[in-house]
DNA sequence: CCGTTTTTGGCAATCGATTGCAACCGGACA
DNA sequence: TGTCCGGTTGCAATCGATTGCCAAAAACGG
């Protein structure tokens, strides 16, 4: 315990030059302004001794941590680790850190954590957790690199990365309409979230495009939860009983719709299609597995990483980016024919 | 951006007086030596002030990042994310923040990250990454405090939080035996890893103490993986048509096995009974409900993370610590009783 | 061969908080 | 009245890396 690491001072003595220079050497920002000879000494000095710069010395000096504030609202929903994995990916190539919280989707703990991220002088925010009207992200992102993904707020004056909801609701919907379903219902996500939203506004367009009507066959949840789906669910196929079809706003959703169903003895696929969208892991081998529209989500992860990365790099407010992903339909054994043409 | 942040300095001079003693008052270890009248004050400037300590200006002075490396193999095995939640609820709680990584199973990716956490100057490490002869981890281990999760070494040597498996390996057995099965066969997960052992081990106690045999019914996967255990599986029930039921090492495994199952054209659980083990997201609504053996997430990292801030308190080196927790069974639909009685 | 430009590298200040040491204060005690 | 003491506070060094400024050295031009 006499020495814990080896110093800028030490490679600099085992050299027999300045510490400035050392610095200097080992920055490639600035080794240009060093011999690269000695350079090359300094190089070989650094690695013989296993010197690994301080990050708090330099953070300190230099009043950058390298390090990123990943707010995501629960890491136990399995949308958001492959979203992480892509974060942490391309944040590490770059030498950046990822600093993890999760807010549980509650404003109040979002303000702690991010209050708590800012006290560890993060360098940038990727936020997971926007609302359509968000408080205070507007003061953050004046202060702070700011990429949403997922979600977006409903001005849309953020960078952002998201997939293309329009695309992928009338994907499940074409889908739907090709397999002969005409009563076909929305399981909306919740009105404060973009998603949602959007992508309820996109069912009934598409509904629209094919001349179909969405007349009390639109519902949405409070909460993205199954059991808020089952019972919002169940009250629809109850009130309409000529639905054969849902379109749900997420998998999550699309399970409670589909326990909904089970529970007034409609049998998925038989008596009741069902869709989903995001596709979550095993997604693929729940009863039945479930066709649903796929989100990249590691490149989302990674493209959010990216943009960050980029506007850490030029300071200049570039116009406000939108990344927009495009989904696909993954077809699996929820959706089928309607019993009865209708 | 004249002024990023607030400094002591600030206080300071608001109060009127030095620097140091601002530090010293604001410090809870050290706030005794202040004027209880001047720590007020202090405290209400800094309040007023915003002032927010600086972590890499202390880091530095003290060498202490306050920052803790979290090691998993993939996060969007869901069975981490608890976990991951338990450690980061009581980390956040005493000031600590995890740096998360991946190392996707793979020893060299392992160093890698691990020297860059080093490099990051983090104060610990939670490991949940531990083969039974795990290379650098007695190294790591006399510089840092070390606390694994979920898997240990062979030696036993290294504080750990884990669960009890020989128990849950024995609930399971001890169903499949209570429903009438006999010819009860296992899926073992790769030899690397010490839950894979332990729990093959596990199984073959368990079912001795019922004067059953296990011979040519035992086998091991490569991986951890749906697709391993599938061609194992197939393989062993080819190779032995009257088994009738399988205890998995885990619930990926066990989704292996009902796969295989299928395809022999044995029905879960009427013609094959599976078990699993970890309960993870969604194994109750897979097809057919997956009965498991359900460990507690969450508190596994939570003691782990306990365990580590006593570690970190006191540097003294008390006796390495082991804390098992207890997991229970979780009946569902994947076992009943067999066709035949044996 | 001398004056000038360009490289190269040293010096010292700086980032913000912590902490050992010393100084100061008022009061107690002899 | 002088000494001592405990309680407070100030001073200054320190952690390790970065960077503006300047000086020495080298290269260059005429």
């Amino acid at each position: 315990m006499t020495r814990v690491a080896t110093t800028l001072k030490d490679v600099a003595k085992l050299v027999g030059i300045h510490p400035a220079t050392v610095s200097r050497a080992l920055n490639p920002r600035t080794s240009h302004l060093v011999n690269p000879a000695t350079v090359a000494r300094v190089r070989k000095a650094a690695a013989s001794l296993n010197y690994v710069p301080n990050p708090m010395a330099s953070g300190l000096r230099t009043a950058r941590s390298h390090t990123i504030g990943v707010v995501i609202p629960d890491l136990t929903n399995p949308l958001f680790p492959g979203m992480v994995r892509g974060i942490q990916d391309t944040l590490a190539r770059a030498g950046y850190t990822p600093l993890l919280v999760n807010t549980d989707n509650d404003p109040e703990v979002e303000a702690h954590v991010v209050a708590s991220l800012r006290a560890r002088r993060v360098d940038g925010f990727i936020l997971a957790t926007a609302r359509r009207d968000h408080p205070f992200l507007l003061e953050l992102s004046e202060k702070f690199p700011v990429v949403l993904i997922n979600r977006v707020t409903e001005s849309g004056q953020f960078p952002s990365v998201t997939t293309d909801e329009m695309h992928g609701i009338r994907l499940a919907v074409d889908h739907l309409v090709g397999l002969g379903h005409r009563a076909i219902a929305h399981i909306g996500g919740p009105a404060w979230s973009s998603t949602g939203h959007e992508r309820a506004q996109a069912f009934s367009r598409a509904m629209k495009s094919h001349g179909l009507s969405t007349a009390r066959r639109m519902a949405a949840v409070d909460a993205w939860s199954v059991e808020s789906a089952r019972e919002t669910a169940r009250a629809l196929l109850v009130a309409q009983p000529a639905i054969t079809a849902i379109v749900a706003a997420n998998d999550l959703l699309a399970l409670g719709a589909m326990s909904a169903g089970r529970s007034l003895k409609l049998r998925c696929p038989r008596a009741l299609s069902v869709t989903g969208y995001n596709d979550m892991p095993f997604m693929d081998i729940v009863d039945p597995p479930l066709t649903t529209v796929r989100v990249p989500q590691h490149d989302i992860g990674a493209e959010a990483a990216r943009l960050l990365l980029s506007l850490l790099r030029d300071d200049a407010q570039s116009p406000v980016k939108h990344v927009r992903l495009t989904p696909e339909l993954i077809e699996r054994g929820s959706t089928a024919p309607p019993l009865r043409g209708d």
